[in-house]
DNA sequence: GGGAACTGTCTCTACCGTACACAGAGGAAA
DNA sequence: TTTCCTCTGTGTACGGTAGAGACAGTTCCC
């Protein structure tokens, strides 16, 4: 089970021959092939060739490729970290962009974590982090856990179309020439999308996507929390009122 | 190129023995198999079979898998609904909705639209028409592409995790097991994650992510539109005063 | 009717994940 | 020290994938 993988201790019986791998070894090369060549690159060939061995001897460590996936992106992820004290917003904008620039160092792990899958102990570590943010506040469980699924969609969103962004990092040239040709396809049918074509044509401004939507969002926490505390008074003072 | 294969008109010679199968038919049956199989089960050979044909007659119909997912996505997400006239938040919040439907109606089109790739006319027109919702708003183009781009990811969260969702559609019992052996890891490593714990432990309210997502994504946006308004009054009378 | 163009199929290559059997290594027990 | 038993890494094999290229048959144009 591939969720096993992960909590359950795997004893070491010191019997026969030590193993020459170790499963760390295996998910860094899988990164880097990965982080190099893309997900679509990484093979149990690839990454047994990699450390020099045969693609079955990596069955002697992960049961499937699932796991091997699951293991890079507890790896790439990583363990979250500690924020700096202060206003829970502050707190929730560092740690939505801390979360982004590990998306943005491992584009590939958008990908990795389409589907229904189990989470890692790092991933649950980092939800753990958003919600100790969102400590004290009048909010509940699953607005707690709605707030940081929308963050955390946000910044995988901003991550995934970060790679076709006309930005600096333009891998092979490919996406340079997708941008121009859906840029040609506006021009020559842009009658059919008049306001798409004004909006992209429109200059200035570019990429501040992300903090844009990550302004929008917090803000919108912020006007509920103040109903919320708005609503707690009225109530306290009718309280007060009818005592 | 992937990109011509919607926007130029492929045209018709009159030679040669007529085609036994239409690009929609094609498309018809993969979308099928994706949405009773999934999107891993739908191969050329799969989808052919379907059809009563070889794999390689697909081939003359289609470049290659990239058109076939590209042209089942233009298919499932259908061209954009009407919406109906009113307020510009009504408007979105009634675009989001049918845009998490179609999403949900195919659950694959989630996993089909990760990584570069080039947007299909359908796609294309929906952001049109979130545009046109913003028309006349004080917005900068990447302001209004950018909202539209949180609410679309947002829904495309939603529809993801949807799937492993305690919910009623429960494929094959395989989710339950999932989400229960996450149950399971939370309950003996529960000390790590002492407010996940707490926000999951917490009754009820569940399944309305959706919606609470959308309200605080356009809660921010309101906010940011007030704020406009006001920037705009105080200018206006700065400059009666100087007037 | 003849030539040209297009159809669907067949064969072939190069991969992929992984099940299984097996020779050798090396600590544990005799 | 010798035997045994377990674990290691590897070789082989199978069914699957996407796709290239050659081929015979069909159908229209000249």
């Amino acid at each position: 089970m591939t969720i096993d993988f992960f909590w359950h201790e795997r004893p070491r019986s010191t019997r026969g021959p030590k193993p020459a791998l170790t499963l760390d070894a295996i998910a860094d090369a899988a990164v880097t092939v990965a982080d190099t060549e893309g997900l679509a690159a990484v093979s149990m060939q690839r990454v047994a060739a990699e450390l020099g061995f045969t693609k079955m001897s990596l069955y002697r460590y992960l049961p499937g490729k699932t796991e091997l996936v699951a293991l890079m992106l507890e790896r790439a992820i990583g363990a979250p970290p500690e924020l700096t004290p202060g206003e829970w917003r502050a707190r929730l904008e560092e740690w939505s962009t801390l979360l982004l620039a590990r998306y943005l160092a491992h584009p590939w792990a958008v990908e990795a974590t389409v589907g229904r899958r189990p989470l890692g102990p790092h991933e649950l570590s980092w939800m753990e982090t958003a919600l100790a943010c969102l400590s004290g506040l009048p909010l509940t469980g699953s607005e707690r856990l709605d707030t940081i699924a929308v963050l955390a969609g946000h910044g995988r969103m901003l991550a995934q179309q970060a790679g076709a962004m006309p930005g600096e990092a333009a891998p092979d040239g490919a996406e340079d020439e997708m941008v121009r040709a859906m840029g040609a396809v506006l021009r020559s049918h842009g009658d059919r999308f008049p306001h798409l074509t004004a909006a992209i044509g429109e200059p200035g401004g570019a990429n501040q996507a992300f903090d844009y939507g990550l302004a929008r969002i917090l803000d919108g926490v912020e006007v509920l929390l103040r109903d919320r505390q708005d609503q707690d008074r009225q109530v306290t003072r009718a309280d007060a009122q009818s005592a």
